[in-house]
Order: C-alpha cells, then structure tokens, then sequence
DNA sequence: GATCCGACATGTT
DNA sequence: AACATGTCGGATC
C-alpha cells in the first residue's frame, strides 16, 4: 500500500517526465497505486473499459482519456458524459494534452484545472483514484462545499495569474472582488437579477479564454453602482443590470485579469445553482478561500453549522420549540409566541461575516412560518400576512474588520431573500430587494473598547436579548500589544492574574457582565482552556457571580469546519443565564444529560476552584520543575553527537550528562546535555566544538525576546534555568502525555539523569511517591484539574500534586505502597525492552502490568475508604470532598 | 525564580 | 491527508 507522500512522489515523476498521450493512462495507474499485475492487464487491453479512443477506464479507480492540445476541459466533458464512465464509476475522471490537466472528483464535483507539471503537488486531488477518499463532514451541505472548493480555485488561479493582487494591500480589493462576484453569481440564479444575465454577458464579452473578462467584469461592477441612465460611457448591455447600490459596488470598482485557468474556474463556478447555496456561510466561503497565513487572522475562523447550532439550539431555540409544542392547539397562545419572536433579539459580538446571525435569522422566520401556518389552519380565515414580524433590525453584530463587517450584511440580505422568497411561496407576497438596504445592526468596531449596551441596548418589557458567537482565541504567547491593552482595558480593574487568560476570556467576561440581571443568556464558543487549570480559578469566580450561573454547558470538541485547513484547537460552548429553575444540559457529544448543576470544569458537580499552591496541602514530598535549557538545542547532543565528540575528546566526558524529558521518558530513548558546573566553564570551552555550542547559545539567547533568557547569554556553559538534580535517584513525571493511557507515565532514574523541563521530577523521594503517580486516582484528578494540551494530559506540580488529597497514611501503609510501586516498576521490566509508551497502549497493555496496577488501585483505594471505588465519578466526588475540607481547615 | 500555555508543531502512516 | 502525541521557550506572576 502506497501512502500519500508516495503517491505524490510518484505523480511528480510522472508529471516531470516527456507527456506520452498512450503511456500516461498506464504511468498514472501505477502512480496511484496499483499493482504490476493490474497496469500489465490495463495495457493489454483485458480490462480496459474506456470507451473513448485512447483512453483507459480502470474500473472504479480512474478514466483518462488524451486530449488534442488546448481541448482537456473539452475531454474532461466527454469523460463525463461516458456511458462506460457511468457504469464504472471511476473516482477519478482525468483528460490531459501534456500541457494542462482537467480533472474532476464526480462523487464531490470538484474539478481541477492546473499544469501538466502540477500533477504532483496536486496529488491529494487524486487520492481517490488510489482508493484513499478525503474526509468531508458529513452534515455540510454539498452545495457549499462544491462552491467553497470552486472559489477557492478560482481565487488561487486569479492570484496565481495577478501576482500584484497577493500583497496585504491588495487583499481588500481581491476580497471585494470576490464578494461582488458572489453577489452576482447567487442574484442571477435566484431572481434577484434575470436569469443567468451576469455570466451571459461575462461569458459573451470576456473572450474565448478570458481575455477580455477584466474589462466585461469592470463595466458590469460599474453599471451597478449607477441608477439606470446615467451609464454613459459604459457599452450598452450594462443598460440592462439592475441598480444595485448598497455599498457593495461603491468603491472603487477593479477586477484581477483572467487567464485561461482562472476563467475555467469563474466558468464552474457561474455553473453551479447558486439557489441551493446555503447562506449561513456564504460570508466564510469568502474568508475561508483566502490562503492559510490569512485564516490564522481575526475572524478567520468561520464556526460551521453544526456548531453554531450547538450554540443556538439551547440558547433560545430549543425553548422556543417547546413553548410551540405547547400552545400548538390555541391560536392565542401562539399569537403570543408570534409576538415573542418580534422581540427576540440576537446579539453577536464577534460577528465576523455574520454566521450566527444569519443562521438565528433563518431559524428564526422559519418558525414563524409554522406559527402562521398553524395559525392559518386553526382560524378559518386565512391570515393576511403581508410582513415577517422579524425584522434584520433584530440582529446585532460587532465586528473589527470593515470587510468581515460588510459581508455580514450581504449574508443577511441573501438570508432575508431566500427566507421572503419561502414566505411568498406560503403567503403570496414578497417585497422589493433592490436597491440594497443595511442589513441588520452591524457595528463596525472593536468589541472589547466598545459599551455593548450601546450598541445592543439592553433588554426593556418583553424583550429578549441572546448573545451568542465565536470571539477569537488567543493564549497569551500570540497577542499583540494593542490586544494585551484590550485585555487590560476590560479585565485588569477585576481579576488578578488576567493576562494568563485566553483573549476569548474578555468576551465571555462582557457576556456575563451583559446579561447580568438581565432578560438575557449567552453562549459563546470559547478554547476549552478556559474551563481548564489556572484559567479556572482565575476567572470563574468573576462570571459566577450576582445570579450568574451555566445554564448548559458543551464539553471539549474537536473543532472543524469546511476550511481547506483545519484550526488545532479544542472547544467548549458554556451558556450562561440568570439563575433559574429551569433544567441544566450537559452535552458531551452526542450525549445530553440533564443536571443538578454545572461548575466551572464543565463537571456535573458542585461549584469548587482548585487553586495553584506551592507546597502539598498534604504533606508529599515537594515536586519542582524540571531543567530549562532555552538553548536553541545547542546544549543537548544526541547519541551520535555524543559519540563524535567523545571520539574526538574522550576527556570531554566528565561534562556530558545523560538528559530526559517527556519524550525520552515514554519513548525509551535517550539525550545528552553538556553539564558544567560554573567553575570549569573555561576549562570546558577549551574543547572547540564545546566552545562553539557556548557560542551558539550566547547568540541564541542574546535575540530573544525574552526578558529572563537575554541575561543568560552571559553563562551560555549553563541552561537558562538551573532548577535542581537528584542526589540518589529521580522520579519523573511527562508533564504532557496523551489522552489514551490508562494510568500516568512515570519513571524511576539514576542520579546521572538530567530531568529537562519537560518533566516535573520528584528529587530522592520515596518509592511510595510513585504509587501515588501511577494510581487511577491521580490520574482522575491531573485530568479533572490540570490543564491540557489539547486534549492530552498536561501535568503539574502546582495545581496536580500540591493539591491532590491524601489521607493520612501510617507508616506500614507507606511500606505498602512503596512495594506496590516496586511491583510496578519490576513488571514494566520484564518486559524491556518495550517502552512506556507501548507499555501502557491501551490497546495493548500486557496483562500482568494490568494486574499489578489494579491492585496497586485498590491498595491505596482502600487506605482512602476501606474498599476500592466503583468508578471515576465516585473517585472525584471523594477527591474534591478531602480538598474542601482541608481548604476550608486551611482558611481557619 | 518558577511555571502554564499553545485557533500548535511535527513526525508517522 | 489524517492522525497521534509531546518540543520548546515566551510571557506572566
């Protein structure tokens, strides 16, 4: 099985050697993994199944077919149309004339259009034909997908042929662009124009290969933007488009050139039925085609609908289904919610290009619809609805970038469209939508500077104010100065320790703040981190607060949407509310439960904050920090490196220590670190290569940004942070390890060890210690309080050790727990050489390694409540009980 | 002086 | 491309 690395290597081969218009089909199938046997029958003709002269047909892998130079989109037709490709269902159908390729995906739709010499760097377009298929989210709409992936061709192609038109300054101008173009690709298809009347004209007067297309896109923009009759200068087609307005066209009005890759791709894309186009993220397709570097921006990061729908559902919306349910059968009752709708309000402070307002929006008329339905059926007379009662002016956004601010309003025009187009249907009538009128309340600004009041007042009589949105996150390595002074500006007055936080954390915090004592919720999508470790304790305290209390919370997910690239980041969605009867929803998942109450962890449990102390609340040994090098590796020498310089220094040695961190820990292996001690620095730098590691660090550090690692350029012989080294034997503890394992890795190691700071170590400390570490207990705990990495475990010694409770063991209990570790560590050595990491697979952890630990469980088990616990929820319970308990003592 | 974090970083399949 | 899993050093208190 080839994997895809391979298969690209192998594809750029093909790509690099002389087009064969006969050989191609036969390299491509051996480039997408097939075997000998299968490209020798292919070629044989025995199972070729092409139809189509010259072409191979492998049976549900692929269909190419030569194509006569300049004519692959025109082969890539007849592939299309083949009746054998058809039958065969190839993944792949693919048409090349040496020059340029056309390839198409028929399953997604998706079509490629690029360079013979691109073949390979386009190699996971045509994965499929190796049997691989790409993953898609399986509850987007296909036809989003289908027009994110054609724009974004298109977009690449157009900054591929303007190279101007890829500088930061130009992004504007491409964005609008883009923009534009959208507008009109979806107006002409759903009426908004006559039918298909832009790409008519783009496709009569752009030329044969788009060579004219700047100019024809540049006079349509233009007509746009000028009441009919005033167009002089224009041709005389412009005279038919619809005035337009609304800001859209009123910049300046330009266009990128066309060659004839991009103008294939405006071709695909002007294709497609623009109707089905689902608009809740019509404004991220725009930010989601743009390129990578750009995602990692302000509002880069479009929330898919799925999420926004964990969002909104039990924001308002599943209240409100209910509420229906109930007054189903009386048309008073539900003129009552009719009205009710009129006076939700919907307020998104980090609105980006609109999504979550767009889709409460569409959720929103939606359900009026069914009222006035119903209504329509309970009372003989029809009603005689001639307005939605909701309006745009009920939807409330801010949002920094005048671009991203702009498209939300398009978005919600668009939504307002094909909403009043379903109204007509239903009830016969539907205004005018041209000119463009504002769409919603969007304000343009930055959300943290801003008196959320002021731009969404707060709620009076019946109104209804829900906050819902996706802020940005940003940890406190990533920030820029001006957003530090936001930070400050809106936390500093009220929480300690606030620029820990994740930016994300000042949302969350103006929302409680909104809605306090308010006819008000919120519920935003945040970093899980902020219901994790330090953030807990530093910030929860401030939200929970004056009658504030989680209403539902989602715990960490994975996050994902239907951009090329995926952020790495895990979420949570916690609403707040006022304090109220109704019931609590905790979703994990797919799983909803519902409970007593939601604390700061997300944990159905009591609300408690697990603070950072500096020494054990429990009398266990004190744990430090591993050795920081901050060194840019010079200090750290692998085996190898360890070998030559010993080869060629054997005197060296006295200076070279064995050096572990978590990796070395759980992976078996092993590092060297140069160790010197102050008072033979010289005598260490006499070696050359040791004298030019010193070098390296000093340069290192000097242009560091870091106000604490620049002074330590002056003893570059030394890591930046010296912190301690066993005198016996060290204990060491990964402090970030994966989710997966059943029980913490922990490892036992010589004095000649150096522990680097990716170890929290336990320095000549007693063999019970490790009991403790490797027990389910502990790993309960490190995982409720700690913070994560993602979602693996990140250990430490401050908030993890210093807090876990004990009881007060006797000494024969410690003697137990000290053989029981013994056990432990024995077994593992058995069976070496695995490492820690295999050992502890949780698909594959050896049985007798299983066994010593559950017993090593139930020992300590039973010395906290005399028998072992029956699950993790009843370990946590008496976990956080002792801790109560000994803060509460601690306070007296 | 010590440590918590990462809209990640990087190797593997 | 998707997945698994922990580096590294800055920013912060």
């Amino acid at each position: 099985m080839m994997n895809p690395t391979e298969i690209a290597d192998a594809l750029d081969t093909v790509a690099k050697a002389k087009f064969d218009p006969v050989e191609f089909g036969y390299s491509f199938a051996q480039a997408t993994d097939n075997a000998q046997a299968t490209v020798a029958k292919l070629k044989a003709g025995t199972t070729n199944k092409s139809d189509i002269p010259g072409g191979v047909l492998l049976n549900a892998k692929f269909h190419y077919a030569p194509a006569l130079p300049g004519a692959a989109a025109g082969m890539l037709e007849a592939l299309r149309a083949s009746r054998r490709s058809a039958k065969a269902k190839p993944a792949i159908l693919i048409a090349t004339d040496g020059e340029m390729i056309a390839a198409e995906h028929p399953k997604s739709g998706e079509t490629l259009h690029c360079a013979f010499a691109e073949l390979g760097t386009h190699f996971s377009f045509f994965l499929p034909a190796a049997g691989k298929e790409r993953y898609r989210a399986a509850e987007e709409n296909p036809v989003d997908i289908k027009a994110t992936g054609k724009l974004a061709k298109l977009y690449d192609a157009l900054l591929k042929a303007n190279p101007d038109w890829a500088t930061p300054e130009r992004r504007h101008a491409m964005n609008l662009f883009m923009t534009r173009l959208i507008f009109c690709l979806f107006s002409e298809d759903v009426g908004v124009f006559k039918e298909d009347q832009f790409s008519f004209a783009v496709f009569s007067y752009g030329g044969n290969k788009g060579e004219h297309a700047h100019d024809a896109l540049v006079q349509a923009f233009s007509a746009m933007n000028l009441p009919k009759g005033q167009r002089e200068g224009l041709p005389a087609w412009t005279e038919k488009f619809e005035y337009v307005n609304g800001g859209l066209f009123a910049d300046a009005i330009e266009a990128p050139a066309f060659d004839p890759i991009s103008f294939r791709y405006l071709r695909d894309a002007a294709e497609l039925d623009w109707k089905l186009i689902n608009p809740d993220i019509f404004g991220s397709m725009i930010q989601s085609i743009a390129d990578s570097k750009a995602r990692a921006e302000l509002g880069m990061h479009y929330t898919s609908v799925p999420n926004i729908m964990k969002v909104l559902g039990p924001l308002f919306l599943d209240d409100l289904d209910e509420a229906l349910d109930k007054a189903w059968e009386k048309p008073a009752a539900l003129k009552v919610q009719l009205h009710r709708l009129s006076r939700i309000r919907v307020f998104d402070p980090a609105c980006g290009s609109g999504n979550f307002l767009v889709v409460a929006y569409r959720q929103m008329r939606e359900r009026e619809i069914r009222i006035l339905t119903r209504l329509g059926e309970l009372e003989d007379n029809p009603q005689n609805v001639m307005f939605s009662s909701v309006s745009l002016n009920q939807f409330y956004g801010i949002e920094l970038t005048d671009f991203a601010a702009e498209t939300a309003k398009l978005a919600l025009f668009i939504a307002e469209y094909q909403a009043n187009a379903r109204f007509a249907d239903v009830f016969g009538r539907m205004p005018a939508l041209l000119p463009l009128r504002d769409g919603g309340q969007i304000k343009c600004g930055n959300a943290l500077r801003l008196n959320w009041a002021e731009v969404c007042p707060a709620p009076v009589g019946d109104d209804e104010v829900y906050i819902a949105g996706n802020p940005p996150f940003l940890g406190d390595n990533s920030r820029t100065d001006e957003q530090n002074d936001d930070m400050d500006f809106v936390l500093s007055e009220h929480l300690e320790a606030h620029r820990r936080l994740d930016f994300v954390a000042c949302w969350v915090f103006k929302a409680a703040n909104y809605i306090r004592g308010r006819a008000a919720k919120s519920a935003l999508v945040s970093t899980n981190s902020i219901c994790q470790g330090q953030s807990v304790g530093a910030l929860w305290p401030h939200l929970l607060t004056g009658g504030v209390e989680i209403g539902f919370a989602h715990t960490s997910f994975k996050w994902r949407n239907n951009a090329s690239a995926n952020a790495a980041v895990i979420c949570v969605i916690v609403g707040l509310r006022n304090t109220s009867k109704d019931k609590k929803r905790l979703f994990q998942g797919e799983m909803e439960a519902g409970v007593a109450n939601i604390n700061a962890y997300l944990l159905d449990a009591p609300i408690i904050y697990v603070h950072a102390e500096s020494r054990s609340l429990f009398e266990l040994p004190y744990m430090e920090y591993g050795n920081k090098p901050t060194d840019g590796g010079h200090l750290i020498l692998s085996g190898e490196e360890r070998h030559a310089l010993l080869s060629d220094y054997p005197e060296a040695g006295q200076f070279i220590k064995k050096f572990m961190g978590s990796d070395e820990v759980c992976n078996g292996r092993l590092r060297y670190c140069l160790w010197v001690p102050d008072s033979l620095a010289e005598d260490a730098a006499r070696f050359p290569p040791i004298r030019t590691r010193f070098e390296q660090v000093a340069a290192f550090r000097s242009a560091s940004k870091a106000a604490q690692t620049r002074p330590a350029a002056a003893y570059p012989h030394r890591f930046r942070q010296a912190q301690n080294w066993a005198k016996e034997h060290a204990i060491l503890i990964p402090r970030v390890t994966s989710e997966r394992r059943p029980y913490l890795p922990v490892d036992f190691v010589g004095a000649d060890v150096i522990s680097s700071d990716l170890n929290n170590v336990l320095y000549d400390a007693p063999d019970w210690c490790i009991a403790l570490i490797a027990s389910r207990l502990h790993l309960v705990w490190i995982a409720t309080v700690c913070g994560k990495l993602k979602s693996d475990f990140r250990y430490s010694n401050t908030l993890g050790w210093n807090t876990f409770p004990v009881p007060k063991f006797t000494a024969d209990q410690l003697e137990q727990l000290s053989a029981s570790a013994r056990r432990i560590l024995k077994t593992r050595y058995q069976h070496y050489p695995e490492t820690i990491a295999e050992l502890y697979d949780p698909d594959d952890m050896p049985d007798d390694l299983r066994a010593v630990h559950r017993e090593n469980d139930e020992l300590l088990e039973c010395m906290y409540v005399g028998r072992p616990f029956r699950n993790d929820t009843e370990r946590l319970e008496k976990l956080f009980k002792l801790y109560a308990a000994r803060v509460k003592q601690g306070t007296k």
